[in-house]
RNA sequence: GUGGGUGUAGCUCAGCUGGUAGAGCGCUGCGUUGUGGUCGCAGAUGCCGCGGGUUCAAGUCCCGUCACUCACCCCA
């Protein structure tokens, strides 16, 4: 019989990596609670009119990556293929938008595109995101990116830039469009770029063929034709970006490929992870709330991708992250000692303390094997000679030394908590020097 | 959608100009009596991606196919 694959393009993470997958995402997602974002959970599908609206359908995403079905009433559904539109809905259709201003807010979970896979690419793609709806301050804005590096940093990141620019908003952006479709007028373009300059023009700056980005050079820049509001907005987003410490690179050539972008735009860039070098990125987006029926709020938010987060953090070495699963492991020793063991293993779980005991009756020898597998810094042994007396042998795996210890839970249970306290406190001191 | 690469043990891979498979790691056991990590010894495991062709003979050559992978477009 044939064996069952995964659908193309979809990865699957499995121990040990699944560790460090886990770490990453919770890492990130921690740098957003810090912050005061709160988590809202959401809808894996959607309506596609959402997407098609929201993201916009001169975008790439909507015309050839959605995972689009109808559903048994006969609706259209689509696999999200990113985050914000989704959160927007929640918050129309939730009245956030009528509450307390800006709502910030997180999620996290899985997303679907259907492109042709490779490093980095997947059709199922996991991102951590945040949003902040109603408000323009550009503190907001320089709030969000700073959590994103912060995020990154709290990883371990180092070797990642920030680019940054601004896309000018509904006042100054159409007349920027004008004169920059008439420069691509100018150019020699192949079929389907031209049909991208007509569509959507700004797309075109940041191609990477060097056939097209050649000719780019002289194109003019969003950048200069900002109008006087947009400009001091991206001021003053620099200066608080000073303030939070965080430095960028101007790139007035960065196009985000989803529609509903304006004013700051922004994306974090790994060089160590192939071609998808982009490991999240956002920005602001003023129209996108009216446009799905809620009140006229600006918004500013960004998705971290952790597959490719994770990638980063094996390009730079930051993996295996020590994470400790088990802390005790329980050796059972001969029939009898099966049922004590697993009594004392639910009293060590009940006490907080991860703990696993060796099945299948093997051997001594086997089971310390077993156990020093696990990692487990103790192991706990208890065999005949533990039964007559009541006791327990404590074994710590790093020294080799072990002690018999009464077998009571009352006085067993606090020993243990202790040592493993020790341990830590030893690891912490390893760490620093 | 377009182009390149690769498919051999659980993993990483070797197998030159065709003669029906190998290494390292891992795994299991042993090194006597209830103790892991190091070391030594022993052992198990392969429809050599799938289908067809050439040949006395194919993992090795040819064709097809599927899968994976990298890159373009695009994006996290």
């Amino acid at each position: 019989m044939a064996n069952i694959n995964a659908p193309k393009g979809v990865p699957d993470y499995v121990p040990p990596r699944s560790r460090d997958f886990l770490r990453v995402q919770e890492q990130l997602s921690s740098s957003a609670r810090l912050s005061g974002y709160e988590y809202i959970e959401l809808p894996v599908f959607e309506s596609t009119e959402l997407f098609e609206r929201g993201v916009g359908t001169s975008t790439d995403v909507v015309q050839k990556e959605m995972y689009t079905f109808t559903d048994r009433g006969d609706r259209s559904i689509t696999l999200r293929p990113e985050g914000t539109a989704g959160v927007m809905r929640a918050v129309i259709e939730n009245r956030l938008d009528k509450g307390a201003l800006p709502v910030k807010l997180w999620y996290r979970g899985p997303f679907f595109r259907a492109e042709r896979p490779q490093l980095g690419r997947y059709r199922q793609l996991q991102q951590v995101g945040v949003e902040a709806v109603g408000s323009v301050d550009p503190i907001i804005d320089a709030e969000v990116i700073a959590l994103a590096d912060q995020a990154y940093r709290s990883l371990g990141l180092n070797d990642f830039h920030l680019d940054l620019t601004s896309l000018g908003c509904s006042q100054c952006r159409p007349a920027y469009r004008i004169k920059l479709q008439e420069f691509l007028g100018t150019c020699d373009l192949d079929q389907e770029t031209k049909e991208r300059a007509d569509l959507n023009p700004l797309r075109v700056l940041d191609d990477k063929r060097e056939i097209v980005s050649s000719q780019m050079i002289d194109a003019p820049l969003m950048i200069d034709s900002l109008c006087s509001q947009c400009q001091e907005h991206y001021d003053q987003v620099r200066d608080f970006l000073r303030i939070f410490g965080v430095q960028w690179n101007e790139a007035p050539r960065m196009v985000r490929g989803l529609d509903y972008y304006t004013r700051t735009t922004f994306e974090f860039v790994h060089p160590g992870l192939g071609a998808q070098s982009g490991i999240g990125g956002g920005g602001r987006y003023d129209g996108l709330m009216a446009e799905l029926g809620g009140s006229e709020l600006s918004g500013i938010g960004f998705g971290l991708g952790v597959d490719r987060t994770l990638l980063a953090c094996e390009a730079e070495g930051l993996t295996p992250f020590r994470s400790r699963i088990l802390d005790v492991f329980v050796i059972p020793v001969g029939d009898q000692s099966r049922e004590p063991s697993v009594s004392l293993l639910v009293a060590l779980r009940a006490a907080g303390i991860a703990a696993d005991v060796c099945v299948d009756n093997r051997s001594i020898k086997s089971a310390m094997k077993a156990a020093n597998v696990s990692n487990a810094p103790l192991v706990i042994i208890i065999g005949p000679d533990e039964l007559s007396s009541s006791s327990v042998i404590v074994k710590n795996m790093t020294s080799g030394d072990q002690q018999s210890l009464p077998s009571e839970p009352g006085t067993l249970i606090p020993a243990v908590q202790e040592t493993l306290r020790n341990l830590q406190a030893e690891n912490r001191k390893e760490d620093q020097s």
